[in-house]
DNA sequence: ATCATTTTTTAGATTCGTCTAAATTTTTAT
DNA sequence: ATAAAAATTTAGACGAATCTAAAAAATGAT
């Protein structure tokens, strides 16, 4: 069975390695755990040992196929908890992600299915990332970044790039959040920034919020 | 910050130094904890040197002020997740413990209250023991068990004095639960075993259940 | 009151997860 | 192509939480 901080480095290398396939390097890791890189040579070590990565000496880590259940498998808890904290707990979906962290570790086949019904079996989380199903399938869908829109289009909130506090409170501030309907009415052609219709609503947002916001295209 | 470890520690002398006052031994602990005796007396003292507890060599130890909060608020959270568990994701009252276990080591005060509200404030878990609330104050009320009841006596059942799984599952199969309305209808001489009334159906039950039930008497 | 038994503590070892400092390998720049 | 820089690994240490075996203290039975 997994430690706690065994299954933190698993779900670290999945979403280290989104760009599919790559090894993640030691220095990655270290940084995005917050550790230093000979603590996650000595992790990796013993996590290549009990086969949950395929792990080569100065060459990088990639999960193998138990691996990459076992971090699905914690990713699907942490949304799932993620939702229930919003919809049922009144969390704002800044708030969710540090008590997810911990809930995403809870042990209990029962509770996750239980969960996953109490909540009507949702497909994505409050940020608009995907929940993997029982089955650990992930669903992929299109999405754009704002930035990458043109004058005109238009599109539906369904997530962000950035997912830190200070971003989503600036989207509360906003009132930008998932399934707002968004179109861009111009964008300046000085540093990008955009003026957009958010339900509506006009508004002007720096290129960096527009950046790292994720549109499904309507147009 | 307590560790993991550290609050089941607490947690334990909390509950069998429920014959108030009492200096709880190593030994019972040990049992208590599944561990062995020297592991419990490290821990003790590592306890005791942060002041959670007030241990003499030898002679027991039991809570100190910051020790019995830090055991009530352990003890709250479990109970609530055990409502939870029970009211909305329709666990049995025999499944539960073992969950509730891992979910009362979620660190977050916000959390806590905002699941109370959720389950609109509860004074009781499923198996009948009080909720501590958000100040920490620990309800009592007047319980009795079964096997203390004399003929023609009447009660509600309110909790279980063995939570043990197997003892919940004869009261399933038995279609006693909390908030059964209780009389008891003979007591056999030979044994005590009993004959009662649950919610009007007769039933006969051994001197062993009748022991481990506690009821608020309403004659 | 003393001796045998039981309980408790100490001493020393182990595993996990981390660290720092030093050594080694890989990458990069000229 | 080679030297300097950067990344990575190894070596050795530490704290937490546990264990076994041995020593010490408390208890209890006569």
């Amino acid at each position: 069975m997994l430690s706690h901080s065994e299954e933190n480095y698993l779900k670290a290398i999945f979403h280290l390695r989104s760009n599919e396939g790559q090894a993640v390097s030691t220095t990655e890791l270290a940084d995005h755990l917050n550790t230093k890189p000979s603590s996650v040579t000595d992790m990796l070590q013993r996590l290549s040992s009990n086969q949950w990565v395929d792990y080569r000496k100065y060459k990088g880590v990639i999960l193998s196929q138990n691996g990459e259940q076992a971090a699905l498998k914690i990713i699907r808890k942490h949304r799932l908890w993620e939702v229930f904290l919003v919809e049922h707990l009144n969390f704002n979906w800044d708030e969710v992600h540090e008590v997810a962290e911990q809930l995403e570790h809870i042990q209990s086949d029962q509770l996750t299915a239980a969960l996953d019904r109490f909540l009507n079996f949702p497909k994505y989380d409050p940020h608009g990332d995907p929940i993997p199903d029982a089955t650990l399938q992930l669903s992929k869908r299109t999405k754009k970044l704002l930035s990458n829109f043109k004058r005109e289009e238009c599109g539906v909130c369904i997530g962000v790039k950035d997912s830190s506090a200070d971003f989503l409170k600036v989207l509360d501030r906003l009132a930008i959040s998932l399934g707002s309907a968004i179109q861009v009415i111009d964008i300046e052609e000085f540093d990008q920034s955009m003026w957009i219709a958010v339900d509506g609503e006009q508004k002007y947002i720096s290129t960096k919020i527009a950046s790292n916001l994720y549109l499904k295209p309507t147009t």
